[in-house]
DNA sequence: ATTATCTATAGATCTATAGATAATGC
DNA sequence: ATTATCTATAGATCTATAGATAATGC
């Protein structure tokens, strides 16, 4: 719905610009991602994300209580789609667990790489270990947790040591992850392709 | 040799400290690799990496520019070593190439893995797409190149088409890298046993 | 004389709050 | 009256330079 424009309440902004439809908060957050990828996370100035997102730096107060409540939604928002299509997969135990992986695999790959900013750069961001981004942690390492089940599932995964397996989930993860700096290289490779490429990786990985 | 201690020229420093055994430029290398990988290069000020490294904020500029050189540097280091043994394996035509590009994983991972700091985060600051880090980008594309030369001469390998052969460079150097986001999540293993394993892991991706 | 430091600081930020203002809503 | 903005700014930085200082070297 966002603005639908029209008459709004409030003062009006001191720069007008054509509406982009998004409500402010979410102007916000296109803003800070393009940023935040772009020149980095501490280098971004609250004035930087305000101004590009249409307002004055102090604006953005009325919507966020900083850049870290940015961050924060930002990262969330890379996972919880993965997240939610991995547990569609765990319930499914109609289709072979190999099969799963794939798929999972390859929706995880192409929406690390379907967004026009690079986000999933900003895991590495050592902001994130503080406690303000506990959340974030929490729900990849659940998602991280799916890969781990499904591997464990397949043919080859079920006689797997306790050891073997975290390590295996463990290099599959970080493959899909490590996407995020091959994509970097080469943004010009067609995703659906890549992602397929990447998923078949995955499972070699696997030993499937 | 570094000062060997004894009497030194020049005023002494403000903070004594027990004597390193490094140069004032290898201090200030060490306190920043520790600081731009714990805090974020960015956050990291020229006052915390020179009092960390024993000196006054000021005086870090009798050896250095500034942050950038510090880090144009520490990025280098982690390329540098990689490549001269990539160069060797890539003039050894005794052994088989997948022997070869096994051995190229294995001492990467492992210089990754080695050093007390998780420098390879380093490599996704927005900062090294800039101009002052074109000699960074310039050696880790020589080491990408000699991955995709070793991965063409495989048996495997000599039958890709150009673009295929692309993306299992892409795929292999990725995993490789994202070592870097498997390493941060579980610091705790044997770096050999994780090296071969990754080692594995790339050939089985090349399809060897 | 040379060197490696130091102290001091100008100039340039940046964040977050206080308080004013210009719309609509009723 | 309520709301979304704005302008202004206090307080807290941070970088890079200028110039002083305390050693050794000769």
């Amino acid at each position: 719905m966002g603005t639908s424009s029209g008459r709004r309440v409030g003062r009006p902004r001191a720069a007008q610009r054509p509406d982009s439809g998004l409500d402010p908060r979410a102007e916000l957050l296109v803003a800070a991602a393009e940023l935040f990828t772009t020149r980095g996370y501490a280098a971004t100035t609250t004035r930087a994300v305000a101004e590009r997102a249409g307002m004055r730096q102090a604006s953005m107060y009325h919507y966020v209580s900083g850049k870290e409540e940015l961050l924060a939604e930002l990262l969330e928002s890379t996972v919880t789609p993965s997240l939610d299509r991995a547990r569609e997969l765990l319930a499914d135990d109609a289709a072979p667990a190999e099969e799963r992986l794939r798929a999972l695999c390859r929706t995880d790959v192409e929406l690390l790489c379907a967004g026009p900013y690079n986000l999933g750069a900003l895991y590495l961001l050592p902001e994130v270990r503080t406690e303000r981004f506990a959340g974030f942690r929490a729900v990849r390492s659940e998602l991280k947790d799916a890969y781990r089940q499904l591997i464990a599932a397949t043919a080859v995964g079920g006689g797997l040591a306790k050891g073997e397996l975290e390590l295996r989930t463990d290099l599959v993860f970080g493959l899909i992850e490590g996407v995020i700096l091959i994509r970097r290289s080469g943004p010009e490779r067609p995703v659906g392709e890549f992602a397929r490429a990447t998923a078949d990786a995955a499972l070699r990985i696997t030993g499937a």
